[in-house]
DNA sequence: AACTGACCAAATGGCCACTTTGGTCACTCA
DNA sequence: TGAGTGACCAAAGTGGCCATTTGGTCAGTT
């Protein structure tokens, strides 16, 4: 023991976080859960944000990688911005730190965390921006704002994920690529 | 005197929630204003809350008035459903008691606020719903899912005209048009 | 030199007396 | 005599006080 204590604290902490969320997590807890003086924490991190600061960008790393893994290079721009969406959006409902910090946002609105939030949709938006930007420069859908078309392409997404059902019947992975090619997509479509 | 105290009644209560909110206005506050004794309300109205709804009703029926108002029966569909939807937003942000009403949801969350809110929004979702079923119906737009696509397009424009400019420079009236035209509305002309 | 945990000021949370509020109803008086 | 009233009540909400907790430090140990 004793070689990785970074590393150590870096997953104490991250499974602290995931089970309580940020503010009912203690550096006390970390520091127990990690089996180290609590000063240890701040010779790696300089304070409990910083600490949680690291966590999340390896968390949007992850998410990032997970929607570059369902990316197909011969595909079409619009099944590739779908699959990739739906596993970062998947991601987002499924995971433990998420999920949690989510509904501390909702509960509490810890404004580190809402910044931390905010931080992970920007990825997001980036990240089809990049796609949006290369089917531009390849022809494969009309000349237009990326920033825009991200936003509208990522607001709709969420909306019809998850805030349609919060009245009425929800609706399927596939119900909801129909949806976006018949709406949306179909006026960018060169013909 | 004395002869409408119904009305006094409510003119006092709107006059009260807009200043106040619903939580903060209390119901000897509102028998004061109309010059009224406390029981009286009671007389009229079961609760605080039907007051409350009675004043919603016909602010909903405004808004919808205000709607209906600016379309023009022999204009193009996309351009009266722009033109109703920036009109009851703009009543949503300029209407001195629907300011309130969203700064309480906001900051407080009042469970009954919440239910007006979301009748609101319910109501927009009507509206335009109609105008797509017309539309379909006349030739205009393609076979689609009228309550989906009303869903889609009050999202997308709440998004574009409240939360896009959070983060970024706002956007104008016609930007917003036009940004509806070539991602949206295209999609689901004839051509 | 790496590590620790007792220590500190500041923030938080629990408790409880006190106030406010929606709603009632015995009474007034036109 | 019935429409109108406002003192009254239970219940919910508020505020202030004090004990506890928490992020962060640092003198001391190994």
């Amino acid at each position: 023991m004793a070689v990785n204590r970074r590393q150590d604290i870096l997953n104490a902490a991250t499974q602290s976080f995931s089970l309580f969320g940020y503010k009912a997590t203690t550096m006390d807890q970390v520091a127990k859960l990690a089996s180290v003086g609590k000063g240890t924490i701040y010779t790696f991190f300089a304070n409990k944000e910083e600490l949680f600061n690291e966590i999340i960008t390896k968390l949007i790393a992850d998410m990032q990688q997970k929607a570059t893994g369902v990316i197909v290079p011969g595909e079409k721009f619009q099944d590739n911005v779908h699959h990739a969406l739906v596993e970062m959006l998947d991601f987002r409902r499924d995971h433990q730190l998420m999920i949690k910090l989510i509904q501390e946002q909702r509960d509490i609105g810890t404004p580190i965390v809402n910044n931390v939030l905010d931080k992970v949709e920007e990825s997001i938006l980036t990240f089809i921006r990049d796609k949006i930007e290369i089917a531009i420069q390849r022809g494969e859908i009309k000349k237009c704002d990326p920033d825009i078309f991200a936003y509208i392409i990522l607001v709709t997404y969420i909306s019809l994920i998850f805030d349609w059902e919060k009245s009425r019947e929800p609706l399927s992975k596939e119900e909801i690529a129909e949806i976006f090619q018949t709406y949306i997509f179909n006026g960018l479509s060169l013909r």
